[in-house]
DNA sequence: CGCTCTATTGATAAACCTCAAATACAGTGG
DNA sequence: CCACTGTATTTGAGGTTTATCAATAGAGCG
């Protein structure tokens, strides 16, 4: 785990198009429409039929999955920089997941011939493409393993630390997670209910770890939480 | 899910390496290096300077992930057609789990320079990697959203119904799963303990939906389990 | 100010883990 | 073939964690 918090937060990484010249990169966003999506909108639901591949230039989504009895788990947040429902797009199937504008959000997006296209005619999409998928492949088994062996309060300093690492910004007494996070979202992330997260929270912010509002946390002890984490 | 359970098991799929001429795969099992693992025996762990990517022939591997405090969790079994540590490879990166083998296994292996080779030149493969990759990041995105919701048994039944139409042989009165699997085993692929594990799998033996011997188990009434995993 | 949504807190119950002990099973060597 | 050994499994008792439910407080918005 990465002992030096605070200092490496937020770097957008259009790791996609990396590769690419200033030019080719200016005609593959050309190709591209944009949008724009009002927070709490729908972007997509899970079963929809796949269309469209998303580069989310500002604000965030929320990624969601829902089971048969309507219980939901929050996959990831997908911020600036980053792509989402290439899965879809690649395998021909209908969306894995659901899609929520988690704030006000602006797209990018290109629909699935021109996502072929792009990547026959800029090899270099294709091997990035498969390194960002690897690289959350990687990430999810990393909270499987947590949640599989880890108690709940344990999860929740790590759903916040990992927060705090891919959208922190930096704040007089600490670090804000720049996401609209209520309890309940927390408890969707690390599989609990929102009265644990609260309960959980509250004993934090007793000891100065964390200050919360209404769907705000701004940590202000990360080593605390980092210790935490890790040792229980 | 899929209800005509026990029809279309086992379909070893080569995916990687589809799109090939016969000729051109020849060539590139070639250039692989081939290897030999007796049960239990160690092929990689968590940590290691990652190396070589594999194809398994025969045999299966068992990935798994451990935490801080040495607890484990299983992230999956890799069969006949299947690779894995592309992900290491790709990203330079130490492997991110450990990988022993759950039976006698028998790989084709090749190390970076080879793999990265292989995927410049046949561009299909890229494509098929990337595939394949965003399967499984679906298929754990899944199981995450089962141990996020649901409670343990239905997680056990879940699991015995993904191995058997993974590693699912027809017998006499059922469908035996081809893979060694302790209690233990079930408790670490979904996130419980072997007594909880043992006690389920006890139950459903009284009611006639499995048949269980030491590190072995037969499901003979998949719809029964199908119909729990759902409704609980 | 009243309405709605979010968060807190307490009491209670359920699910599940931990630990201990007994039993079953497979393989080995006599 | 049998006894022996090491592992896997079963089962029970008891405790902990966490979910559930209910009631209250606070925040934001028109």
């Amino acid at each position: 785990m990465d002992t030096d918090i605070g200092t490496s937060l937020q770097q957008p990484a259009l790791e996609a198009f990396n590769g690419l010249t200033p030019d080719q990169y200016a005609l593959v966003m050309q190709k591209g429409r944009v949008k724009k999506l009002q927070a709490k909108a729908y972007l997509f639901h899970q079963g929809d039929p796949a269309v469209n591949c998303f580069l989310v230039n500002q604000g965030r989504l929320k990624l969601t999955k829902l089971n048969e009895q309507g219980k939901e788990a929050i996959i990831r947040y997908v911020g600036p920089g980053e792509l989402t429902a290439a899965v879809a797009v690649l395998r021909n199937r209908t969306y894995p997941v659901t899609a929520e504008a988690a704030a006000e959000t602006n797209l990018t997006l290109w629909d699935k011939p021109a996502m072929m296209d792009l990547m026959h005619q800029y090899p270099d999409i294709t091997i990035n493409l498969l390194s960002m998928a690897l690289e959350r492949l990687d990430e999810l088994q990393q909270r499987y393993l947590e949640i599989c062996t880890e108690q709940v309060d344990q999860r929740i300093a790590r759903s916040l630390l990992r927060f705090m690492q891919r959208a922190g910004v930096k704040v007089p007494h600490g670090i804000k997670i720049d996401i609209p996070l209520s309890r309940q979202n927390i408890a969707d992330y690390t599989g609990t209910t929102l009265f644990t997260v609260s309960r959980t929270i509250s004993r934090w912010e007793k000891r100065g770890w964390v200050k919360s509002g209404r769907e705000s946390i701004i940590v202000t002890d990360p080593h605390a939480l980092v210790q935490f984490a890790e040792t229980g």
